[in-house]
Parts: structure tokens; C-alpha cells; sequence
DNA sequence: AACGGTACCAACCGCGAATAC
DNA sequence: AGTATTCGCGGTTGGTACCGT
């Protein structure tokens, strides 16, 4: 196969990087468009992410340690998707690299996680369910989720979720409550994997269902977050007494801390509702 | 061996800030 | 001050290697 099919997306060729570390040597790490114009079919954007994401001498390429990983959590735990900033922390590393690994950090925690529930929920014919939370300030995570409602007027099943979610911190929320642009992001990917796990997807809009034990809506102070794909916002409402929702304990759970002895991880064991009627299906 | 699914990572895109002119 | 260019950032997409069936 040819470069130009092997390529397609534009992906580097050796003779390529090569070039680019001459023209790097001659003429430095900037003016890229300069640079480009010696360097057929690429950007001055395009060379200088070349550069500085994998040519750069002072990159380091080796894999990621169980130090680094730790280290990657906490900072991110600080800093949230900063990445940039974050990478400072770790000499050598790139942003793009320091966020790469800590989607493949998430991912892999909830591939883990998504097995040891199974498991579970296999052998002891429970499911864990969600945790929702509450502290002074509020903040609150998505725990489940809603289909639309049935043609014939009749509500959207409720889907559990596996896994562990986004999280946002609201105080004193007004309405109609923004989504963080990264939890619109991250909704529909989480909502995607918790609905492959029972083998339908469902189709937006959605509701979000929360449960706050900080009261002011719904009989029994639930609320529901109706999320608009179009708007990208969620609107408050109280739940009605004919829907259902997750009445559990409430947790506080971060993605980053699912390796503690916290939340749903607690060994907090809650009934398996069979909303779906279709069963433990792995 | 062929195929499909998964995991990882490189590259791209859009946008805004900074800088140059 | 206004415009153009360059740079940097974060989110997303697509390619590829690997693995299981």
C-alpha cells in the first residue's frame, strides 16, 4: 500500500519528521508557516504539533508509571481539564499526552468497574445503583437515566447506570440549570456505554433523574433534570409521584476515586430493579 | 486465516488569546 | 485602533495494533 492510502487522515511519514527536524534546526521552533512552506502538504499548525506533541527531544515517551498515574489524579483533582497546566507538573510529558492517559486511566476503571459489578450482580442477584450526593455546597451527580416518553403517553423506561459519571458542583442552582460543557460531552458517551450494557439505545432527549436529600422539590424533595440536546441545558422539576427514582443512600463519587473504599463501592448493596425487563445480561 | 471488537494514541478542529504590523 | 498572523488549549476523531473468536 501506498503512503497516500496508508495515510489518509495525514498521519507523518519518517521522511517527513526528518525534514521537519532539519528545518526545526534551522530556522528554530517558530515561524511555522515558514517551516510549512518547505514541507508540501502540511500546515504551520500541523508542524508545529508534530514538533512539539512528538519531535521534540525532550518528550518523554516512556510509558506511564503507577507514580505518574497517581500523580495525574491528584493534579486533576486540583486542576480539573487543565491540561496544559497540568502537564507542567510532569517534565517531558505533553498536554495532549497527559490527556490521552487519563481517558485511558477513566476508561480502563470503568472497564474494571463494569466487570466487578457483573460479577456481582451475577452471583448475588443484586445491583448496585447509584449514589447520588450531597454536601453544603450542592453538588450532584447524573445517576440514571430516562428515555423519552412512549407514544402512547406512557413514561420512558428509567435506564441504570454502570459505571461512574461526571460530575458538576452547583451552588445555589438557578433555572434553568447550565450543563458544563464537558458534561454535555461526557453525558451522551456515558449514557452510550451504560445502554450497550443492556443492548438499547435509547434516543435523545432524555431526563436526567436526580435525587437531592436537599429537599425543595418533588414530594419527597426528588428532582428531575430534563436535559434539552438542543438548548444544552437541564431544566429543574420536581419528580411526580408516579415516576420512579433511585431511593438509595446518598454518596459522594468522583471518576478519579473509584479505587477507594467509597460510594457504591462500599459494599452498599441495593436491590436490582429490573426497569428493562431484561435481566443481568453479563 | 479472517473477522470484529477494543484500547490506545496521534492528529485534527475550532476557538480565543497574544503578538505583530 | 483595527486587522492579520501566530500560538496555545481543550475536545474530538480516526488510524492502528492487538486480542479473542
Amino acid at each position: 500500500m501506498d503512503d497516500s492510502k496508508r495515510c489518509p487522515r495525514g498521519h507523518w511519514r519518517p521522511r517527513e519528521d526528518e525534514k521537519l527536524r532539519q528545518l526545526v534546526e534551522q530556522f528554530g521552533p517558530q515561524n511555522w508557516n515558514s517551516i510549512a512552506e518547505k514541507l508540501q502538504g502540511r500546515s504551520g499548525k500541523s508542524c508545529r504539533l508534530r514538533w512539539f506533541n512528538q519531535l521534540d527531544p525532550r518528550i518523554n515517551k516512556r510509558p506511564f508509571t503507577e507514580e505518574e498515574e497517581e500523580r495525574l489524579l491528584a493534579a486533576h483533582r486540583v486542576h480539573g481539564n487543565k491540561w496544559a497546566l497540568i502537564a507542567r507538573l510532569f517534565p517531558g510529558r505533553t498536554d495532549n499526552a497527559i490527556k490521552n492517559h487519563w481517558h485511558v486511566i477513566m476508561a480502563r476503571r470503568q472497564r474494571e468497574n463494569s466487570r466487578l459489578y457483573s460479577k456481582r450482580s451475577a452471583s448475588r442477584g443484586h445491583n448496585f445503583l447509584s449514589y447520588s450526593t450531597t454536601n453544603n455546597s450542592m453538588s450532584h451527580l447524573l445517576t440514571s437515566c430516562q428515555a423519552p416518553d412512549q407514544e402512547d403517553g406512557t413514561a420512558g423506561k428509567l435506564f441504570n447506570k454502570f459505571g461512574i459519571i461526571a460530575r458538576e458542583r452547583i451552588t445555589n442552582p438557578p433555572l434553568p440549570w447550565s450543563l458544563s460543557r464537558s458534561m454535555i460531552h461526557s453525558a451522551p458517551k456515558y449514557f452510550s456505554d451504560c445502554s450497550k450494557l443492556h443492548g438499547q439505545v435509547p434516543r435523545r432527549p432524555f431526563h436526567w433523574i436526580h435525587k437531592s436529600s436537599l429537599g425543595g422539590a418533588g414530594e419527597d424533595g426528588s428532582k428531575k433534570l430534563v436535559f434539552s440536546s438542543e438548548s444544552g441545558v437541564c431544566r429543574n422539576e420536581a419528580v411526580s409521584s408516579g415516576e420512579m427514582v433511585w431511593d438509595n443512600s446518598t454518596t459522594t463519587m468522583n471518576p478519579s476515586d473509584v479505587d477507594r473504599d467509597e460510594g457504591p463501592f462500599k459494599s452498599k448493596e441495593v436491590p436490582f430493579i429490573d426497569f428493562l425487563g431484561v435481566g443481568i445480561t453479563s
